[in-house]
DNA sequence: CGTAACCTTCTAACGTTGTTAGCATGGCTG
DNA sequence: CAGCCATGCTAACAACGTTAGAAGGTTACG
């Protein structure tokens, strides 16, 4: 009978739908414009049926904030084939802080408090997974030993954040924010150079 | 006619009792329980009476965010009275993101995007102005010229914000956060150290 | 072929939110 | 004392997330 497969496909066919809906609604209108029947109406459905999918509003956002994350490290790819590591780090910091600025909304979800503190550490895993690989190949190149790793990975990941939510909300214009966010790797890095225990 | 005075003052007076009970409900019960209702029955009056002071729960919020950074302002007093420069700067750093995981929730408000970003920006002027000065008494006191002294006000205001997000969340404890601060800035400070032109 | 089960989808509704309108009441002003 | 104005309330509206119950079409089985 492949009735039940189709109808399975045709299930996750209009889940993705809906997903697709949200970012799209998110993306365009902001955040306030996201609502049930807002998403249901854009994918031709009434209210009720977004929660044969979705547990709760939460649960979609969470998958927005997967969403999110996915197409962060899918922007983020260009960036990370430069060759040279000093300027990858730095074109990378600078391209996180632009998609910040490119996908204000969406960006604003991403960091928001409503979706669980796990959960979005979980979404933001390669993320992480990148920076601690742009460490480690960083400290070899440079024959640098950092004390804590973990700490520095935690360091960058939070001056990344917070440099672009400057660049999100209008406080400093969005290429102000990526020359921010180049310039305080740099001076980082820098820093940690300097803490060469030996050569000078 | 010293009724009408009377009544200003008592205006001024509710005005002020409706900002402490919502600090207190937004403290206490988080973001979710700060509801105009709630507000009013706190102050034992009906919600429209709440309208008669603020024009909406915007101007509300907004004078919780100033609220919030004047009470940053007074805990970081004590950090800011320390003599050493270097010392001065590691330790307001840690204070602010101290501050951060003791009023998550108001410093949630904060950060928020619904207040406007003019708005939030002048109510966080004193902390910024803080930053500056931090900054230019440093870099007098170790002979260092700063390439652009906004940027590095910037960088250095939008790095404590994103740390401090990490450590309000629980993305990791707040007393990790703290240390990561002071790292931070240590790490920054060294990093602008080595820039220095002549000497080393 | 027909009937029973089921899955899907809708309309209606509930409770809560921010916010406004309209009305009472009571103290100040002339 | 008469009138007015500020103050406070109740009631209501629209929109929100969410759930219940009914209706209709599709599938499976006798």
């Amino acid at each position: 009978m492949p009735t039940s497969a189709r109808r399975a496909r045709e299930r996750a066919s209009t889940r993705e739908r809906i997903i697709e809906a949200a970012v799209h609604i998110l993306e365009n209108e902001g955040v306030t414009a996201l609502t049930i029947r807002r998403i249901a109406t854009a994918v031709e459905y009434s209210a009720p049926v977004v929660y044969q999918h979705f547990a709760n509003k939460d649960a979609l956002v969470l998958e927005l904030v997967a969403h999110g994350y996915r197409l962060m490290m899918a922007e983020l790819q260009q960036a990370a084939e430069e060759a040279d590591i000093d300027r990858r780090f730095l074109l990378l910091a600078s391209e996180s802080v632009r998609f910040a600025g490119e996908h204000p909304h969406l960006y604003e979800v991403m960091n928001d408090n409503t979706v669980d503190a796990d959960e979005r550490l979980r979404a933001a895993a390669p993320m992480i997974g990148l920076l601690r690989e742009l460490l480690t190949t960083w400290s070899d190149a440079h024959d640098v030993i950092l004390a804590d790793f973990d700490e520095a990975c935690d360091i960058v990941w939070g001056t990344l954040s917070g440099i672009a939510s400057l660049g999100r909300i209008g406080t400093v214009g969005n290429e102000r924010a990526q020359q921010l966010a180049q310039r305080a790797m740099h001076t980082l890095l820098r820093g940690w150079r300097a803490d060469l225990p030996v050569n000078a």
